[in-house]
DNA sequence: AGAGAAATGTCAGCTACATTGCAGTTCCTA
DNA sequence: TAGGAACTGCAATGTAGCTGACATTTCTCT
């Protein structure tokens, strides 16, 4: 692939756009590059040299496996997201992967090592991605305490309305959402059990509050939600 | 107080082991001071200018308060962790404070702003400090998990093992840990109920698993835990 | 087109845990 | 050293949401 278009795949990530150009050919000289299609899976963790991954095109799900050999979404990347050894720590414990939920995908990545010589170069991107993983770490807290003082159904709300802003195509006072999640996970997402997040939804069709098929989720009245 | 003694403060704390002797001199310059006694309650969020805290001795808890006035524990503090905005960022929304769990507490603190200067000045502790920072967000994913999978008898476990681990005096086959909380404390931290939490623990004491007194609580066979 | 595999819908029964309410203890402090 | 506040202990009752079992629909792949 051409350094040009490698050079706009970082450039586009607000993460990287303080560095020069000289600094970004730097990272672009270390990046690698891959497509996948849906369903696949990609070992990252543990499987061979820690990268930190960045998601160009697409959707993919963090899938934990614990010893009993249950699986649990750890979180949705989505396009323009970075995931892997973000904490630039590798934690040999996780047993972690990433499935692809869109048609295809598109992933750069670079080597830890590599990453942090050009963190060591740029104390301002540094400082930068030190905010980025505090961002991440402050989603975190707030979902967490989601989960012990909200009940299932308002769980689901919020995590219908984050999805909403963040991907959602506003048209009039509706927003569509372009659905590549099985009510599986969503039910994981929200920590729930899969007939739980079922009747949920089905009770939120019924109160005409979201509209909800395989393809997509509309969120009927923006305001009120 | 004295230069020197702010300096070891700093150099105690490993995260500021790789700076040199000028660097520390640096940050110590920017350093305050604070003293407290039990039960006094320290402000730090949207205070006044946003701060980065170490507490230098004793135990403080984390209280946030949430629209509805309920106080629910998000940190326990112990000597020689960083509080604060420790995501580089403020968040105007956490209505949070510090309440002083030991007889008497001392703190140390320095302004957002300086450091973030000495961390531009110094990359390889803005790496250092991203790798405390993602090691924190670890922590918290880490009892996130535990919160959904494991049921609350395991998470009191896995809380008074922790507790041990980082506190606890072990002698023979016992621990000791020196019991500054109390039991409503312990069931906010691992999300249960005063009642529920009382309960587990005077079975485990039923039991002979622990011992427990509002002084102490002692770990008794230290390898079935 | 048709079989098999996912995904979705529905229901009864159960369980862990919250809630409420009160009584007994220990601690603080005036 | 008494009296109130905070903490701890115990029991009865209520319930959100999990489990498991099954039917139905939709997708996927020869």
């Amino acid at each position: 692939m051409y350094e040009d278009l490698k050079y706009w795949y970082l450039r586009d990530h607000k993460l990287f756009r303080t560095l020069s150009f000289g600094q970004i050919k730097q990272l672009c000289i270390i990046m690698g590059f891959k497509k996948a299609q849906k369903g696949e899976i990609i070992y990252f963790s543990a499987s061979d040299v820690p990268r930190i991954f960045l998601l160009k095109k697409g959707n993919i799900k963090i899938v934990a496996v614990d010893e009993d050999g249950n699986e649990t979404i750890k979180d949705i990347i989505q396009k323009g997201d970075l995931f892997g050894e973000l904490t630039l720590e590798v934690d040999s414990q996780a047993n972690e992967y990433a499935k692809v939920l869109s048609d295809d995908v598109a992933i750069c990545s670079f080597l830890l090592s590599d990453f942090e010589d050009v963190l060591l170069k740029n104390p301002s991107l540094a400082l930068s991605y030190t905010k980025f993983v505090g961002l991440k770490m402050k989603r975190i807290k707030n979902s967490y305490s989601n989960l012990i003082s909200k009940d299932s159904k308002t769980r689901l709300s919020l995590f219908l309305k984050a999805w909403g802003e963040t991907e959602g195509i506003r048209t009039e006072n509706k927003i569509v959402i372009e659905n590549y999640l099985t009510q599986n996970d969503i039910a994981q997402i929200i920590c729930t059990s899969r007939q739980t997040a079922t009747q949920l939804l089905n009770e939120m069709v019924a109160n005409g509050i979201i509209g909800y098929n395989r393809k997509e989720i509309i969120i009927n009245d923006v305001c009120s939600f």
